[in-house]
DNA sequence: TTCAACCCTGCCGCCAGCGGCAAGGTCAAG
DNA sequence: CTTGACCTTGCCGCTGGCGGCAGGGTTGAA
């Protein structure tokens, strides 16, 4: 097949990989860590729709926001864009509040930090430096 | 000796540890990444100065910072006393700078992150709930 | 037919920042 | 003299997010 997939709706790991900026590695990660799921095609290759684009984007952003696997997975319902589909269950709803709690603290933290080290050098130069933000 | 060597200008691991909110097993760390010494006193115990508490303390605020270790290294220059203390490296600007543009992103990240579920929350459960901020 | 480019599972390795434990030595207090 | 609080070195373990390799199978193209 060697690339020629665009159009038929479907992807195989390795394309569905370049086409997030990932590797087929992580993507096999991810569903192993029940981030994603596949299709499997009757030679056993997964098979992925384009929404899983989307979805794998999604995740890398949350990872890239400091967020574990673990924390992603509270996110699974709204990875699909549709954030109407969000926790609708009880127990949805206190994970997510707990998860956002975790976040406000995570980000309150890394603010302080960021805070003290840009306190920090600009004391160290004596103000002659404007750090890009 | 248990505890009685406050006037005495030098400290053990332990109190050192103590008196910076660590643990014996991390200084060891920090030493054995080069970024503290000691002196070893003739029964082969670490020995510290009371400078080594600033000194910890910094190397402490900078890893909360988001450094790594090796990060710290670079600023080792300038770990005694204040952080303004003694005029960081090229390297230390660099390094810190970096650091900062990506704390920076992360918060961003979060931030995003955060936004989205909460306004996921308030949309899933018609603005009935006030999450804790 | 043979090659190269894919794909599969499984397992070990790596980095960071320590924690924890074993197996000892040291020293002051009781 | 014993206890126990402290110290030493050394090494294995853990978490997270993969990387990489072995040892196979499946295609499409030349």
């Amino acid at each position: 097949m060697i690339g020629v997939a665009r159009e038929v709706g479907w992807v195989r790991i390795g394309e569905l990989a370049t086409a997030t900026g990932t590797t087929a590695r992580a993507l096999r990660h991810y569903e192993q860590a029940g981030l994603i799921s596949s299709e499997r095609a009757s030679n056993g290759y997964r098979v992925y729709d384009e929404q899983a684009v989307v979805r794998v984007r999604n995740i890398r952003h949350l990872l890239a926001a400091g967020l574990t696997l673990d924390d992603v997975r509270v996110f699974l319902p709204c990875l699909d864009g549709d954030v109407a589909a969000a926790p609708p269950s009880d127990q949805g709803l206190r994970v997510a509040l707990e998860r956002l709690a975790v976040l406000n603290q995570r980000i309150a933290a890394q603010t302080e930090a960021r805070d003290r080290l840009e306190a920090a050098l600009r004391r160290a130069t004596g103000g002659r430096i404007r750090p890009a933000v």
